[in-house]
DNA sequence: CGCGGAAGTAAACAGTGTTCACAAAATGAA
DNA sequence: TTCATTTTGTGAACACTGTTTACTTCCGCG
């Protein structure tokens, strides 16, 4: 969090940079990965295009930190859900629409995320390489969130926690993908439904967690 | 499926129309949407870039053309297997799980099929534009798998079809397109797992199906 | 002050999708 | 056959893109 900002050549630098990143923010928001050139930025903040590379060393390298702010704001509301003193299925439940909703919040952010097939990390192969923080801490109040429902009875105990962690986030991220996908139809529309947007990812997020209860639904409410 | 192949001429053109979608095809699975140019194809068929507008309208109409391909591919597979006489929540298990291997062969091309916020079709607002012929059918399947689940007392009474079917369909993506995300990662990785690639299919596609059955795991075997 | 490094720039390079005027070839009719 | 018409293919251009390079300008430190 400490940014070394204690010169003013730094905070004057660190200024720059938070507009460069806020105008790509802006752009992206609106009209997405595609809209988004480096000389568009360069004109939102009228600097000349070359100027914001002594800011990022790529345009992807800035798509990144882009990328990454806003799944930092996902984990950060999943993060208050779980601290809260809900009883523990309806908070796991509640976990998985946050996400969902949060996710929904910036659509184009979303995708972008996951679009594209991973590069092999250079420090990859093993699992060891488990550096990207804000991923891994989102997984890991996944697999806490697993560990309380076995702890506590309310899973099934057969469950392996990583494995169960991760089908979990796949039918999260399957939800949000695509609702983010169709997001410009009125109720995700192209497919048939009765439910509002809110109500269909609780009704979802009942779905992922029942499937790991010993005696499903025995919490209906929210 | 008749495409009017009748004078030599049309069979002419049809079959430089298949070698651009060819040619698209190999550096596309390889190299991704990303390596994907119209000069490049060019090359690969030793035809003029321009040449390749006189088949296709766009590159996107190009790419649409080989995404739509895939998917009826990966729908063709599920209707095979739906199609089998397996006992109900066997038969819907393996369907979900067919569906995530099928979208496995080609990662490119399932991811790229989703990437992007869709716009806003310009005979929508109704439902009524359910025109994407693939998709709608792959839709059915769900549905219809649904129904055979109500029908037959193996699923939850107060199951909505069409939002049960969509929540099915956001499960089986999420993990489609999380494992084809990190495809170039052995099992899966950055993520911790005991199991096989195929097992965590299997494993997924049994929770998917558990969460909709009014008494879970009575079908234990595959 | 002067000097060194950082900030910012215009111009260029290599690449992209796409269009356009034009040539070559195939087609259909007389 | 010959001639006109349509189709197929091309090279050159246009307007973009990300990125680099040489250059100037400016700021902070000694």
């Amino acid at each position: 969090m400490n940014d070394d900002l204690h010169t003013p050549a730094e905070r004057r630098r660190n200024r720059v940079r938070e507009a460069i990143l806020d105008a790509a923010e802006r752009v992206f928001a609106v009209e997405g990965e595609a809209g988004l050139s480096i000389r568009r930025i360069a004109d939102e903040i009228d600097y000349s295009p070359a100027a914001i590379y002594k800011y990022f060393g790529s345009k992807d390298e800035l798509l990144d930190e882009l990328k990454e702010a806003f799944f930092a704001r996902i984990l950060s509301t999943v993060n208050g859900i779980a601290d809260l003193s809900d009883p523990f299925p309806v908070r796991a439940r509640r976990c998985v629409a946050g996400y969902v909703r949060t996710a929904l919040e910036k659509p184009h952010h979303y995708i972008a995320a996951f679009s594209g097939v991973a590069p092999a990390a250079p420090n990859c192969g093993d699992l060891t390489d488990f550096s990207d923080s804000n991923r891994v801490r989102a997984f890991a109040i996944l697999t806490d969130m697993v560990k309380e429902g076995l702890e506590t009875g309310t899973f099934r105990t057969d469950l392996r926690t990583d494995d169960t962690a991760k089908a979990m986030w796949a039918s999260m991220h399957g939800l949000a993908v695509m609702m983010a996908h169709f997001t410009e139809f009125p109720t995700m529309a192209t497919m048939p439904s009765q439910m509002s947007r809110d109500d269909f990812i609780d009704f979802h997020a009942d779905l992922v967690i029942r499937a790991l209860e010993a005696e499903p639904g025995c919490h209906q409410k929210l």
